[in-house]
DNA sequence: CTGTTAGCGCTTTCAG
DNA sequence: CTGAAAGCGCTAACAG
């Protein structure tokens, strides 16, 4: 049927040893060897050949040999999503500085995905798991994803959580909570008094830490957030609109502006509030949380919590290997000598509000690193 | 300095098999062996041995085993960009229901990280290398690139482009030309005369497909692009916004609608009309190219091509598989039949336009599906 | 059906 | 500095 399978076998390390004239251990030595513990000449030819026959090593072999791959897993809830392709550019950019390949799986939110996802991507004996996607409180697997991560840990190793630190392990601390506070002090400074919000599921941490922080800088200026004017709906694009539709069903007279808890909510509210022909900001403002790039792009320009999205991917894996001065340099065979533990891309920490903070000193909890969010007023909440 | 290191090796199959006390060889049937050619109580007792240890198979030492991976290779130009973020949520849910684990990387839109990702990734030994990003025509690498490639093919793997047809692999066709042609006939129809365009680079061949449809559709119903009114800049978010900017400096007066040659392009024009304070669609229409989820929620709504973005992501692995009749099932151990080829997912390739097409009768240029486009008019284009 | 025994491609002691 | 040899964890003939 088909031509006539040219599938020979890939070039081996063995090949190149033999086209070379060397034995595999200066073969394997001359193409990895961390040190230069082979002659010029040798390492010189066999490098050569390799590019001749144009040899790729086998990583699952490497990995298989040296019992550790070059892999780094991240676990998202959705790619598709700005929140995490933003993070996911920002792990992609920090793992390939460091010679690692990044596997990525989306858990839809679902904790049994998810549980199941770490199950499949361990097999793949990861240098790093990161878990970007947030996580419900009452977690009924938590107990579960939490021993398979342990049981990661203990077999070398290493977790980092994104957003909060409500599992033991090191974690990019996104003080979702204290961020939403500031906007809502910075909202009441601005002029507004009564407020409304879309929230996600109850229960799903993000959405929660962010409501209760803003109905808190709400307290702090002596208001309080009207309840029957905060509606729950799907954490998406298509969930803002819907709660935005039901917030309009209830009657919004009282209300002069209405929180979402993610940029993703708040511009599908936008649409639904264009499409009711409710007048953002005038007949009602809009405010978000995470600054998406398209924040910008709606009209009016959406106000938001700004988080550097890609440092936080940075950051993650940065933490991951904070003390353990990894630094596998994929690119080419500069001899630089590997500086102290993060060299590279150090700026993620920095560029946050909060700096690296070693809080539970390490051990049992995990580090933690804060990415600070700002404010960001734009035209969806004038000055009044 | 640390605790004490915990770092005990993880569970092996080897431990497996002692603790449940048989073979090896037994306890490898019995967590893969296809059919089971295993006693029954027997398989049970390493399954149920291999739960309690938490046994987790080590992908690579199968693969080294097997000579084959269990995984997917996606190049991306960029993972924060919508319409790729849009293809990878579909890679890898297609992935994921063949039990296959997807690595991602982004070549930021040059040809030589495209290159050497290719490179690193092929050591993984992946079942599959999808190239997602569009290429340059006048490639200066390609010829290194065809050959990299093709050399993985005949190692046994395949590779699936995403886009154009340009290079001899099986590809899931985007008939940009054909599409923006459509679109620039709609638009005519609707009564527009008079154009502008907003392109990335000269060779971007998405980018030159688009600008040549258009420019062709207008031809078809007697009308020429101005070729002073086609601004070239870069293909994302800012060179749209800055194209727009340019386009307003050389003056506009003679246009009345601006067709950018990707949704995301569209959108930063939109931002940089509504900062110079040009009404949209009144002073000047705009149209764009994808449907991207943001072209329902800028305002006003963008008028574009929509693609389904995420079957194309699904129609590029059902591609890669088509014929091979590979079925694996992460999922649980149930043991339905595996139906035809390509069995999960085929509406992929049926959600398009066009169907499969089986064009090149396989062999040296591999085989095309194409997925279809189809415009879908909004606000940012009313009817006049 | 089950166990033995070779490897898979590579790294890494351990001798020279 | 270099080579021989022993694995890494798993699969796949090959015998029983």
């Amino acid at each position: 049927m088909v031509k006539s399978l040219t599938n020979r076998s890939p070039v081996t390390l063995s090949d190149v040893a033999r086209a070379a004239g060397v034995s595999l251990a200066t073969a394997s030595r001359s193409l990895n060897g961390s040190a230069k513990r082979v002659n010029d000449e040798l390492r010189e030819r066999v490098l050569e050949t390799a590019r001749q026959l144009n040899y790729t090593p086998n990583l699952s072999a490497q990995a298989v040999a040296k019992g550790a791959s070059s892999t780094v897993a991240l676990l998202v809830s959705d790619v598709a999503d700005p929140y995490f392709s933003s993070i996911a550019a920002g792990v992609m950019r920090a793992a390939e500085a460091r010679g690692l390949i990044v596997t990525m799986a989306a858990t839809g939110r679902s904790s049994d995905r998810e549980l199941a996802l770490v199950r499949v991507l361990r097999g793949q004996r990861p240098r790093v798991i990161i878990l970007a996607g947030s996580r419900y409180s009452g977690s009924d697997s938590k107990q579960d994803l939490v021993a398979e991560l342990r049981a990661y840990e203990e077999t070398g190793g290493t977790v980092v959580m994104v957003s909060q630190h409500e599992l033991p392990f090191s974690t990019v601390l996104l003080d979702n909570r204290t961020g939403a506070r500031d906007l809502a002090r910075t909202l009441v400074d601005q002029g507004y008094r009564r407020f409304g919000a879309i929230t996600g599921a109850r229960g799903l941490i993000t959405s929660d830490d962010r409501i209760s922080g803003f109905a808190e800088g709400l307290a702090e200026r002596g208001l309080t957030l009207n309840l029957e004017r905060v509606v729950e709906a799907e954490f998406s694009r298509n969930g803002g609109y819907e709660g935005a539709r039901e917030l309009l069903a209830r009657g919004i007279d009282d209300v002069e502006l209405v929180f979402a808890v993610s940029d993703i909510m708040a511009i599908g509210a936008m649409s639904a509030l264009r499409d009711a022909a409710v007048a953002v900001p005038d007949a009602l403002a809009v405010a978000g949380y995470d600054d998406i790039p398209t924040a910008r792009d709606v009209t009016p320009a959406l106000t938001t919590m700004h988080i550097a999205l890609d440092a936080v991917g940075e950051a993650a894996i940065d933490l991951a290997f904070a003390g353990s001065a990894d630094a596998a340099d994929a690119s080419g065979g500069t001899d630089a000598a590997a500086s102290d533990a993060g060299a590279a891309h150090t700026d993620a920490a920095e560029r946050g509000t909060g700096g690296a903070d070693t809080a539970n000193s390490d051990g049992e909890q995990g580090q933690i690193v804060r990415i600070g969010a700002d404010v960001v007023i734009r035209e969806s909440t004038p000055k009044r």
